[in-house]
DNA sequence: GTAGAGCTTGACGTGGGCGTCAGGGCAAGG
DNA sequence: CCTTGCCCTGACGCCCACGTCAAGCTCTAC
């Protein structure tokens, strides 16, 4: 099969395979013309990258499982050096929540105190004049 | 103040300044040789910059920060649009961290697979001939 | 006068994973 | 012959918040 139809058949498109096989990640056969050729295990190969990118894994990441299908195991991941990755990545993934969750925390007391500050400044425009709109962002108390 | 002193007390550096300054977001009055000049307002408005920065804010979402600080409130947010911002900002990342949760979880039933498959495969592996490495990445079962 | 520190503008580099031309070749159908 | 549709390489664009280098000016100290 040529590039257009693994293209279609992966769900990407023939720049992002031509880019891989840039990266040495999934090189590809010629024919007469110097039309790429591939094959169902290119399919796999490329499944299993495609898969990992959607996880937010980078390609350099991928490579071990390319490496490791093309070796002939049954999985991308049945190799030592795949698992570390996937140990690395979890690493990663908890790190990276875990501030994700610091930085909503602070944010959501921001707004909370934010808010509350905007209602006792209405509660007390409320009592000397009256209801008045502020902070137009360009008429201000001017 | 000049540009040299501002970005050292606010612990981030020249270039950065003049970026901000050129994405209209921190303006510098200049004095007769063409050097910036800052005031301690402007140290205000740079460490809302940068806190927000640090919480992972893009230079744009803070631009309501600034202007509500410029406008003579008490804090940068005490405007309605950094109010709505923070609320973009929360919806942003409780749905991130929701996706990576997933994909965390996604990962680590994956490696759990991948363990087991490799236990299963050491104890076949135990019984017919005798413990053997396997996927060495070069020298596999050829 | 001269060294050094700090300032100026302008412009290119970075990283990641591609998108998007530009310019051309190959094969089949009408 | 011409169009259509696929393929090729090469190269620039994108996003974002700057880093880094180049070439030159200003001010201070010695």
């Amino acid at each position: 099969m040529r590039i257009g139809e693994l293209a279609a058949r992966a769900g990407t498109t023939t720049r992002t395979l031509r880019y891989y096989e840039s990266r040495g990640l999934l090189p590809a056969r010629r024919d007469g013309n110097g039309y790429r050729t591939y094959d169902e295990s290119d399919l796999r190969l490329l499944r299993q990258i495609r898969t990992l990118q959607d996880f937010g894994f980078g390609l350099e990441e991928t490579r071990p499982f390319v490496e490791c299908l093309r070796a002939g195991h049954p999985e991308g991941d049945s190799c030592p050096a795949s698992l570390q990755v996937y140990r690395r990545k979890l690493d990663e993934l908890d790190t990276l929540i875990a501030e994700l969750g610091a930085v909503r925390e602070k944010v959501g007391r921001q707004l909370a105190r934010a808010e509350a500050a905007r209602a006792a400044l209405a509660a007390d425009a409320a009592v000397p004049g009256g209801p008045e709109p502020e902070c137009e962002l360009g008429g201000g108390p001017r």
